[in-house]
RNA sequence: GCGGAUGGCUGGACGGUCGCACCUCUUCGGGGGUGAGGAAAGUCCGGACUCCAUGGAGCAACGGCGCCGGGUAAUCCCCGGCCAGGGCAACCUGAGGGAAAGCGCCACAGAGAACAGACUACCGCCCCUAGGGGUGGAAAAGGUGAAAAGGUGGGGUAAGAGCCCACCGCUUUGGUGGCAACAUCAAUGGCACGGCAAGCCCCGCCGGGAGCAAAACCAAAUAGGGACCGCGCGGGCGCAAGCCCGGGGCCGCUUCAGCCCCAGCAGGUCCGGGUUGGUUGCACGAGCGUUUUGGUAACAAGACGCCCAGAUGAAUGGCCGUCCAAGCAGGGCAACCUGCGGGACAAAAUCCGGCUUACAGGCCAUCCGCAAGG
């Protein structure tokens, strides 16, 4: 009845991954990916942590991961938070994230799935601003 | 009307706007269809299906089940019945075979706890003699305990006792009813037989193992194995042809049948295994709905209609509006009005049949008790 859910034991934390984006977005699979991603930059907000990373290869689109680990509920608050998350992605990156770069969104109890929305995409307009600052200065 | 018992249903609705997975149509712009649960859960039973084990028979070991009958693919499940316990009742609860096969265990308390025993108390006799001691009888009364050797009443006696009698219980035998568990009636014996088998055990029945991350196929890249050919090949006897004797392996043992192996390699030809992706398995099924017939029922058979999620870092959603109902506050005798507010448990992962557990609120049906009315 459960999802792989991967490799809970450590703190990687595996995304679940909705391919659910836009066009120009894609979706992580790979727990590579999310392993690379979750040595990159990080950026905390109140409703979830953001990561990313800069692939550096030839291609230029976006890539998406989600993780929401069992800390942040059981499969239905699992499930809610991933689709909230899916959902500012959708609504945000596609404008504010930039071309080349991995990021991974990571769920928190309670939060991801009762912070008001719309303050939730301003919270990762204003994560991708400080790391995007941070790397370019 | 109040209280209660049982069974079942439902578990937000509608709309707007962005979006997801699969299927499908397409003029490639896009359009259409379908898309979580009663528990999808726990993974506790039972099956289908797949692979592994060479097949048959017997035995042993291990595990499970356990009133009787029926249902089913099957079950530890379901239905009906029986017995025991609880409740005024509807109804509920019950690992419910065997303790006159054996072993073992019954703490504390108590005189005594398992082929009984005698502390207080009772009675007779004897002795010192307010009272007590000795001896014998007896096991009813008190006390202890979860449990004390049939119960109640009467007779009887020095006092007592199934010692005798009646009823109840029990043993054994028989009759009757029932497929059976069992019930009931009669006779019989004066009563001999404590509990625990979720202790060992005995009896009866059932059971091969692993599981869709099973398994099959395709494509890549990569280190290492097997078969056949060739040289050659177990022991003994023999000049030789040949004859005799084998050993080991095939999930425990025995047996029968069958199969395989029994030195090595510088070569030649061919085949298989693991990893990562992808495809299949993977959704038409012990299927669902309606209905008829049989059956007390579980259920079975038939007719008609229907197609109903197929993901894989894993779709079935985000936001907003109106309404519905739980809750809170205010107003009103009340119906109600206004505002706030928030939506039970829990999300498919090969598929079925069950069990168990979680669950805000709402609804329906049947039945029982009490009260009132006709």
């Amino acid at each position: 009845m459960k999802p792989p859910e991967a490799t809970r034991g450590d703190h990687q934390g595996t995304g679940d991954l909705p391919p659910a984006v836009s066009v120009c977005l894609e979706v992580l699979r790979k727990r590579a990916d999310f392993l690379a991603a979750n040595r990159g930059q990080r950026c905390g907000t109140k409703a979830f942590l953001l990561q990313a990373r800069h692939r550096k290869d030839d291609t230029d689109s976006i890539r998406v991961g989600f993780t929401c680990s069992k800390k942040v509920g059981n499969a239905v608050a699992r499930n809610r938070a991933k689709r909230r998350l899916r959902e500012i992605v959708r609504l945000v990156l596609p404008k504010h994230g930039q071309a080349g770069w991995d990021y991974v969104l990571i769920g928190r109890a309670e939060v991801t799935a009762a912070r008001d929305f719309a303050q939730m995409q301003d919270d990762l307009r204003w994560a991708l601003e400080k790391l995007h600052g941070a790397s370019s200065a």
